[in-house]
DNA sequence: ACTGGCACTCGGACCGGTGGAGTGCCAGGC
DNA sequence: GCCTGGCACTCCACCGGTCCGAGTGCCAGT
């Protein structure tokens, strides 16, 4: 195991990594962090900290910068997440209490997100198994073709068209309405296919046709409702990315075009709680020079969705988090009320 | 006026500067186009195009480039519209056919656009005042919670929750929603609010509060409705830009962020016909070295919304015109089918 | 175990020279 | 009058060399 001063030679080269940009040598370290040794000891602490793979040069005679393994080691070890100032605080608030409908909360976390973090950040809706069903309504728009409406605990709304087999009365129509609600009304989505399983059995043989078809639509629709969308904002922050631009930038951008794998990542975050991943540790090679910083967030207690920001595996770490987690919870917050 | 060989030197200079991406000379520009003159008689040309500012010297003793204004002539009296190569065009119908919903029909084609293009893709989804009402439906979540929703002809779906002031029979409930379909349906939007302007009247006292809430809240969402909203695709070509990339590139990803900005955009484009922006044109200054070009497209003989790519001032513009003609028209075709 | 000293390495900045592409101008030819 | 070939000039991009400093590894000394 590493001694306690090599982990705080770690830390002082993160952070003044992160803060430059550059590569931080012994001596420009013990000037900017007392650590209470001389250069010449940290140049040790240093060789050791490379050969454990912690830190790189980016040729000989450079200084060093942390590598996946060392922010790993940062994160988990040496990082705290820090707390937002009180001003901060109210700004998200007031930025998110101005929100009018779930499109509108939406949009606004990503803007906030991005301007508080300087980074790219993607939202997640709202919208999981663990989502209930609030209502469902049919409307006959012709005497063949009907329209199904969902309505989920999450405030989204999704609706299909139906052509039926053959003509569906009005009585029949109510019947299926009111006994389809009285059975999923406020039911998980996992839980309704087995909840409405039988109910063509008890419709007259004539309209078991359309209703067995309304109901396959419906499970359909709560399986693509499970499906997530997500919204991103702040690319004009990779701009602040790096030096080498295109190279650095383009697959990056061509990443968060391809929202499966995004989703994909998300969905890999651990349900509560942050999860940070580093570098490559991403999979999708577009991200290898980037860090995803995810928590999941929700009206009560189980997050529904998840949120977060991609940026330079070089960034601020405890303020992202801090920031990342504090968003999540406003949003929260922000859910349940309404 | 300019000579008929000068708006030909004109055309060469910009067909190689957007083929080369650097500052064409004058022997360059014979060798390359048969112009039928030497070198000296084009640098004769060139001088007067620069003095009539259609091009420009990057500095001295350098080719020339073509400014905003050579670009907009070269576009107003030299280019065509390049038609897409047939395979091009079964390409487009592939991809766009397999599309099962508007969102779908959305996402495909700014995807296509963007690839066709290879630049940045800007497709606005489609509902304008001409936009007209297909139901209305309404529904009583609780005694004193109604819900409304519209559905308009382009396929949209928009529910609003209202809270009444007091509770609202089942009744009067049908009663509404009957008169309210009768009168709006297949209306315009911008129609509705004369129709239904003394719809309360024919209601019983105690119910006129709760009518006439709820015909605000239709009115607001109508014209909420009018509000447009985009999708963005193909950011990751802004990395083809050019070469001083941050400074480039960065106005132009915090513009696109802005939706704002590119719906006034299209909107300044003209309704039907191909509207092309040309640098400093095009107002943002974020966008001062890009060009837009824009199209009406819609299902039917009108166009309902726009569609376009945004692009370095330096593209191909008779093949950018064509990709987003063709792009639109099948799209039209698509939505007039469905 | 830490420190100061020392030799070494390497990249980045700076510099001056060179070559080539391009220009403007002018005198001559169709 | 318009086009052309020739010529002198300009300026950038490139190249190689030099220099400087930051940073390192190692070692001997405390």
């Amino acid at each position: 195991m590493l001694s306690e001063r090599r982990l705080e030679v770690l830390r002082a080269i993160v952070q003044d990594y992160v803060g430059t940009e550059e590569p931080v040598g012994s001596k420009a370290l013990t000037e900017r962090h007392r650590l209470g040794v001389s250069p010449a000891t940290v140049r040790n602490d240093m060789a050791v900290l490379e050969e454990e793979g912690f830190i790189a040069q980016p040729h000989t005679s450079a200084g060093r910068i942390p590598t996946d393994k060392g922010y790993r080691l940062f994160v988990d070890k040496l990082a705290g997440v820090k707390p937002l100032s009180s001003p901060e605080r109210r700004a998200i608030q007031n930025f998110l209490d101005g929100a009018v409908d779930l499109d509108d909360v939406v949009g606004r976390t990503v803007r906030l997100l991005a301007q508080l973090t300087r980074q790219v950040a993607v939202v997640q809706y709202p919208s999981l198994t663990r989502s209930t069903v609030r209502h469902v309504e049919l409307l006959a728009l012709a005497p063949a073709r009907l329209m199904l409406v969902l309505i989920t605990d999450t405030g989204r709304v999704e609706q299909r068209l139906i052509d039926c087999q053959g003509p569906f009365g009005e009585a029949s129509l109510a019947d299926l309405r009111a006994r389809l609600n009285s059975r999923v009304v406020g039911r998980r989505f996992a839980d309704v296919p087995q909840l409405v399983q039988d109910l063509p059995d008890s419709f007259e043989q004539e309209d078991r046709g359309t209703v067995s078809t309304v109901l396959s639509v419906l499970l359909e629709t709560l399986v693509e409702e499970t499906e997530e969308r997500l919204v991103i904002g702040g690319t004009a922050n990779l701009t602040r990315f790096g030096h080498d631009f295109p190279l650095t930038i383009r697959p990056v951008l061509e990443a968060l075009e391809e929202h499966v794998v995004l989703l994909k990542l998300l969905g890999e975050a651990k349900d509560s709680g942050m999860t940070v991943r580093i570098g490559h540790e991403n999979a999708h090679e577009g991200l290898a020079s980037t860090s995803v910083v995810a928590v999941g967030y929700g009206s009560g207690d189980e997050a529904v969705a998840k949120l977060g920001v991609v940026g330079p595996t070089r960034m601020d770490y405890p303020g992202t988090m801090g920031a990342v987690r504090a968003v999540a919870r406003y949003v929260g917050q922000i859910l349940a009320e309404s």
